[in-house]
DNA sequence: TGGAATACCAACTAGTTTAGTTGGAAAGGA
DNA sequence: TCCTTTCCAACTAAACTAGTTGGTATTCCA
């Protein structure tokens, strides 16, 4: 049930990749290896994980020397269920309704189903009401504590 | 992030623990195999299950031939969050606060920290409130229908 | 008192997922 | 042409999931 090293590269890389695009807008390229020392996480393995945002259009790419990632939009227009959707799926503690979970045979009413979806009510409105520029406000007003 | 199905087949074996406990408080007991059975549910793994409810004390039992399951109180008074915490360990999202949480160096504060502890705290306010009664009186109503 | 029924318990296992690593190809600037 | 960067696919060790196997301990009842 935990959020994988997955969703949390990618929150952190997103917040640092936000950093950049408020400072200057125009031209916020970050190159991955910075965030990757910055942070301590592995290249390769966040370049993995920064190109499945880049699929969801929420990030933009220049290539060779002088090249990097950059945010796709303002901060404020990413949604961070946006983010975790992409690297975690759907987030959410599943539930026998699922077409993909061949566990539960008893599917229309299973006591189960009644406490997974109370839950995931819960995370879903906590996660897409809340955006990048959001956390990242909470973030920079703790690091000035 | 999915519930797995130890939570999930717990949470089913406390229902029909609570549907017998209503009917008749003073001699509940369940034979495992019956629930197994009804619910298709493997009954060694089952068992497994069951017994780290009993360790929780929600469950009682009685051994020999007889013997049986019970819940070890009125369902009102057993939460959600008692009998998944004794099965999935804390039902969260984990955040680099973790002490056993090794991935992050940021720890004292990390972006993902902030998405995270949001989520938690939606999570626990729903099923810190729930209590198993709760759950079976939808479920029941459900059935109805 | 012996057997049937039940709970209790630990060790094993196949398959999946996680958290990466390795090794290179393609693009672009100097 | 060389260097820097993104892009991409295949591989892997370790952990976790969802069980299974094979037994032991209790208790009731005929």
């Amino acid at each position: 049930m935990k959020l994988s090293t997955k969703g949390k590269y990618g929150l952190i890389a997103m917040a640092d990749l936000a950093i950049a695009y408020i400072k200057n807008p125009n031209n916020s390229y970050l190159v991955l290896k910075t965030i990757a020392i910055k942070r301590d996480i592995s290249e390769a393995y966040l370049e993995r994980i920064i190109s499945k945002l880049k699929k969801a259009n929420l990030i933009i790419t220049q290539r060779g020397s002088l090249g990097g990632y950059s945010l796709a939009k303002h901060p404020k227009e990413i949604k961070v269920s946006e983010v975790l959707y992409e690297l975690e799926g759907k987030l959410d503690v599943g539930g026998c309704g699922d077409s993909n979970d061949k566990s539960c045979l008893i599917k229309s009413n299973c006591f189960s189903q009644i406490v997974c979806e109370e839950i995931n009510i819960k995370i879903r409105e906590s996660i897409e009401n809340m955006t990048i520029e959001d956390v990242l406000k909470s973030y920079l007003k703790k690091s000035k504590e």
